[in-house]
DNA sequence: TTATATTTGCAACATTGTTTCATTTGTATC
DNA sequence: GATACAAATGAAACAATGTTGCAAATATAA
């Protein structure tokens, strides 16, 4: 889908910004960084509109926030052409080496059942390890 | 287990700082965040000795981290007095309205099989939600 | 085209994490 | 104990990440 026609579905305002920052993450197939969202958006990337937009679109459902690290936070649409749903759908691999994530689309989300008084909302599964790329 | 004790059972040389800080994880049954610790430790803290400490026991598995939110780090003793092992053994719970992170001890991460040419090193299961305190 | 609420971008700030380096301290050995 | 040496500490300075207030610009509905 266009990135147009997601912000009208969720209701959320048509800027230039936010349509930089989807149609960067359509992109790639992994859940991209700042920087790399960055560099796709070129002159239309500003910090603190990015952060005031990862707000809103992560409120709105449009994207998904993935912290593997603290200091590795990525983000990825939640519908997405690569036909699989970034919300609570499957675990994320990162790599202790060269910090990439990778989308283990084939590992679900496991079925939790929480006690009672606690209000479910989301379940991340963060794998760390040795990506194929570093593990020689 | 006393402080000195882990330290030596894990070769790591036992100073003031150190020992505060096993001695801070050990007072509380939760994950406990940086100022958290910081209280109990009283005048045997230091913001840059601290950074150096969580790396140094946590490559020596004496402590764990768990980052539910970026800005939510937490840190927990691996093998503590409370009858469980944060090494990757139980999900976490946390609550998107105080931040608190709880330990789901009754709910046990899955067992992965990851691709060919994975190297598996920890799992980390995150449930977001709102806890029983927050929810009304 | 106009009205209005929202968004943007700047400045300034706050928090979190890292690096360098001189000084201090822990521990093994005498 | 005293000594030696590697490791840890703490200060300063820096780097990266995230937030807030506010005036100007802009999206959308009428």
């Amino acid at each position: 889908m266009i990135a147009a026609e997601i912000l009208k579905q969720h209701e959320v305002k048509k800027t230039p910004a936010r349509m930089a920052m989807i149609s960067a993450l359509q992109l790639r197939q992994y859940p991209m960084s700042e920087n790399e969202i960055k560099e796709l958006m070129a002159d239309l990337y500003d910090r603190i509109t990015f952060y005031r937009n990862v707000q809103t679109l992560a409120t709105a459902g449009i994207i998904h926030k993935i912290v593997a690290d603290n200091t590795t936070v990525r983000y990825a649409l939640n519908c997405c052409e690569h036909g699989h749903n970034h919300t609570a759908e499957h675990a994320h691999f990162f790599c202790e080496t060269c910090h990439a994530v990778v989308c283990m689309n084939q590992i679900k989300i496991p079925y939790i059942n929480l006690p009672a008084g606690y209000k479910f909302v989301d379940c991340d599964v963060i794998i760390k390890g040795i990506c194929t790329k570093c593990n020689h």
